[in-house]
DNA sequence: ATCTGAAGTCTGGTATATCAGATCCCACAA
DNA sequence: TTGTGGGATCTGATATACCAGACTTCAGAT
């Protein structure tokens, strides 16, 4: 996620930092608040109150009502005019995020089998072997990290920044959950699978497999983290 | 989208209102702000300034700032840290706006097909029938809300309150536009021709047809709807 | 002429104050 | 006991104040 820069006089110039590195405090009430909430700390249905959350965080309520209402934009809170806001998250609402990325993130790895190029299309191959060298090693941080990559780059290859953005908010689930299901060798291979073959599908242009077995692959890993968030329980 | 009364004692008891009818000014701001940039009254990497709004809108920073939270959580505006947001809407922008929709919808009449009960079927098929007598009688108004109730009518047989509040934001042309569409005797009928179909495939529980269906549906009259709005310049 | 940087201005981020709708409580009447 | 209503309280919605980072400008140096 480095900026590049943009035609550097020197060779030993460095790059940009992107503004967007920045923390505000709205953006870190947001960023915690919404881990809080997918982490399931609140019923759905509980209120919030601004002024204590405000208290909470030590900071006056103008930056919490900004990220409220980006959570509310999110979908994982319901703004109820005049009388506050409300958490809306629980097993079902995630269950729906999963089908958003699925359908999303097939839509993209469609594209992607159609846009990619010859280079961008060997580097997803080396990226897919090297997932297959770390499944065979059981290296649990780098299957993360290269997990990210892989989905990152897909994203850059289908050229979709409106979706590529769209699909960053369906996850509901963070990094130290990711290395919990990639500890388990027999999800590891099953994603490698997968993963292989999705690389392969984009790589040689085949959109419509591409889209398939993204799709698939969403929805079942999902369903794999579902279990380990929500532990299985199928109640309401 | 009236609330039904929960158990009302009397049959002349009136229906609670929905507390989400009321407008704040934040929500205001927000419609105005979001149908200004879809109607393409500003360019994409133009500034907003926070004080400027405020005043043209007559009322504080404080609706402003929330409002500009939303619209750059749906994607249209983009914040720089300390420096303000900017405009983040254009053709492409839009473009993929309707893949996302695309991807949505098809996934929600899948599941709509498969969930879909007797008496919702009904109703679909009746308000598919309306649709071709209001297309024989060429009458737009009908038109524009019969498809509105059609797509409601899909979302809730779909049960998923998630993907529906998703759909919603990625529309970007409001109902003024949508009349235009209806106008044209062919693009009724080929819309009527879709509607039906999928209608067919969502009463009959064929999932895989309906999903398809309303995707190559989204995907088409999408694309008429950018030629309208951006006048079949490929520009850029 | 070009570059540097210090001062001034602009503007977003945060804190605080105020208002009014929503909710809660309890006395009082039927 | 139950229900009504008035007032106290809570809390979200909005307005305003203030600060600090970002940008602009321009004088002075090279």
């Amino acid at each position: 996620m480095i900026p590049e820069p943009t035609g550097s006089p020197r060779s030993e110039a460095f790059a940009k930092i992107d503004p967007k590195f920045q923390m505000t405090v709205r953006d870190h009430v947001h960023r915690t608040l919404r881990a809080a909430i997918l982490a399931g700390r609140f019923a759905t249905g509980e209120k919030l109150n601004e002024r204590s959350l405000a208290e909470q965080f030590g900071v006056s309520t103008t930056p919490i009502k900004e990220a409220l209402r980006q959570l509310e934009t999110e979908g994982l809170v319901e703004a109820l005019p005049r009388r506050g806001v409300i958490i809306r998250f629980d097993m079902s609402w995630a269950e729906e995020m999963i089908l958003a990325r699925a359908a999303l993130e097939s839509m993209i790895a469609h594209l992607a089998a159609k846009r990619i190029g010859k280079p961008a299309g060997a580097e997803l191959t080396a990226i897919a072997d090297l997932m297959a060298k770390a499944t065979l090693s059981a290296d649990a941080d780098s299957l993360v990290s290269l997990n990210e990559q892989f989905h990152e780059h897909i994203h850059r290859s289908s050229r979709c920044g409106y979706l590529a953005k769209l699909i960053e908010r369906q996850q509901f689930y963070d990094a130290s959950i990711r290395r919990v299901i990639h500890m388990d060798p027999a999800e590891r291979q099953k994603a490698l699978e997968e993963h292989t073959a999705i690389a392969k599908a984009i790589v040689t242009g085949d959109a419509d497999l591409a889209e398939r077995q993204m799709r698939n692959h969403v929805v079942r890993s999902g369903e794999t983290y579902l279990n380990i968030v929500f532990g299985n329980k199928k109640d309401i």
